[in-house]
Parts: C-alpha cells; structure tokens; sequence
DNA sequence: ACTACTGACTTCAATTAGTGAAGTGACCCA
DNA sequence: TGGGTCACTTCACTAATTGAAGTCAGTAGT
C-alpha cells in the first residue's frame, strides 16, 4: 500500500504510522468510534472510494486492529468491529479531535465527549501517570536507546 | 495534495487529519519533537524522499505548524521550527508512540519520555479533566452536534 | 414472474501522487 | 582548482487513487 517500508524500522512511532498514517485510516476509526460497523455507512459517512474502503479494511483487519464478522449467511452481510488493538488508538483519535477543535474549529465542536462515569463533556488530557500533572511538549524529554542511537547514527553517515 | 477535500467537513478529525494523515508528516513530526530543525537531518532521520519531504514542509509551513527560519543569510540557510500549534500535536505523536510500543514493538521501546519536573520515565495517560479517572473509547460516549448530525443525515441518503 | 433495491464488494481505465537519481546555486575549505 | 555542504528543484518513471460501472446473493413489491 505504501511504497515506503517503515516497519523494520526501531522507531514504533513509523510503525504505527504505516498502520493508519492515512487520511482514510483516520476517517474509518473516527467513524468506528462514532459506532459505524457496515461497509456503506462507513463509505457514506467518510467519504471514501469504495475501493480505497475496502483496501483499508482488508489492511486493518490484517494488522489486527478491527474484524470482519458475518451479521447474515444467506445472504452474506459482513460488519466490521474494533478489536482491543483497535480500541487502543482511542487515545490518537481523541487527541487528533481536540488538536482539531482548537485550531481547525470554527467555534462549536462537532462532537463532544461524555465520560460515563462522572457524566460530563470533556476535552480528556494527557497527565504524567507519577505524579499527575498535565503533561505537554515542554514538559518532556526524550531519551533513546542505545538500538535505536546507533539506527540514527547510522542514517547521519550514510548518502 | 490529497484529492479529497476534508477540510469543508464539520468534522475536526478529518480536518486534522487532512494536515498530517500522511506518514510523512508523521514521520516530520516525530523528528521535530526529537529535536530535529534542518533539511538534510529530517530528510536522513525520516528517510523521505527529498521532493516529499520538501513538498510536507511547504504544506506544514502553510498550515502554521511550523515555521522556516534563515539561519544564515550568505549562503541562504534555513531551519524549521514548530509553532504553538505545532507543539500543540505532541499529544497526537506521544498516543501513536504509545500505541506503536504496546502494539507493535518489541519488548524495548526505542524513546523514553521523561517526565521533566518529576523525572520519571512515563508513558502519558489520558485522564478525564473533570474526575482525573483514566479515560479509554469505553468510558466514553460521543454526542453529536445537531450540525453535524444534520452532514451525516444528508451522508446516510444520498446515493 | 418480473422489476427494483440492498449490501458488500470487484474491476477497470484514467488521473494523480510518489519515487530515486541527478542537477542547481551559493557558499566554505585547502 | 577541486571538492564538500546545505537546501532544495526538476525529471522520467512507477505506483496508488479515483469515479463509474459491474457482480453476486439475496429481499420486497406488484
């Protein structure tokens, strides 16, 4: 599907990338999230080729981040579910959505986010899990390892 | 460069990821946050193709995610900074990290992240702003906009 | 019985985007 | 004079995407 192979890279950030670094990957999850499960709502409601749906859906459900289950044999009717690994991109969805609400919006956001539990809209935010504070860019540093010091130690010799 | 256009949608995901639902603007962003600033380190560091790595610079430029500064007038040198609204996308990089090293990594995870003011090494946590109870898809519940219901009534009956 | 419709796709020809390699311009160093 | 660096652009080629049309297995209406 693309061209470029990043998934033997170290980096884990390309491999989630070659995943769904695609604009219709990010429209089918989000249409997941909302609760889209067939073949033609998701079509309708992203937007997409019904081909490049299909190969996105055939790619996901390979990496194993959604499945294909039969709602129908006869005749054969298919929907498409999120698995755990699928769930677990929750957090990328939400914070493309609230990048997106602050500097894409236009006021009013499409979608607001109800936590069941307390019952209020929010815009969920990423904490340190030690001590709790709101984490962002300037608060973190990155520090590589050893593997992946000398991939990019490599990259700097070579061309 | 895409030959959809998103950007007219009510939608701030699709809008979102009509910027950087690219794996090379992932791939740039990546960079960026590991301290990248000048061509040749982002072109070797990400492994794009100079005529696409050149082509997702203009457009993150354009976009206001990023800024292009000379660094040195004779000869013309220049290096790229990000922008308030650059920094703003950590969130979105930090979630893919987390998902790519829990999914798709092998047992070590190339960065860590430090935690400056505590120095902890972490992997930052979603949280409900509201209760500070960590927040995944299942503890939350989306609710439209009567706007943007109305986009998607108008998806759902047409063709 | 015939026709239309639904859902989940494939196939196809035409268009568009992405690619590696090579080239450009403004310098610096020896 | 010759080579090297940096930040690109241009080019010919290949690969992916697109919209439209078609397929298959049924159901619903008249």
């Amino acid at each position: 599907m693309s061209r470029t192979n990043l998934s033997e890279k170290a980096c884990t950030v390309a491999r989630a990338a070659e995943v769904f670094g695609d604009v219709w990957m990010m429209m089918i999850l989000r249409e997941m999230f909302l609760g889209g499960r067939r073949f033609d709502a998701l079509q309708r409601q992203t937007g997409a080729p019904t081909a490049s749906l299909s190969t996105r859906l055939k790619r996901l459900e390979s990496v194993g981040v959604l499945r294909r289950d039969a709602y129908s044999e006869h005749p054969p009717r298919y929907e498409y579910r999120l698995t755990a690994m699928g769930r677990d991109l929750w957090p990328i969805v939400v914070s493309m959505k609230a990048w997106g609400d602050k500097w894409m919006g236009s006021g009013e956001t499409p979608v607001e986010i109800i936590h069941k539990t307390c019952g209020h809209s929010v815009t969920p935010q990423m904490v340190c899990p030690d001590c709790h504070e709101p984490m962002q860019a300037h608060d973190a540093e990155p520090r590589l390892s050893t593997a992946f010091e000398q991939e990019r130690e490599a990259a700097r010799g070579k061309s």
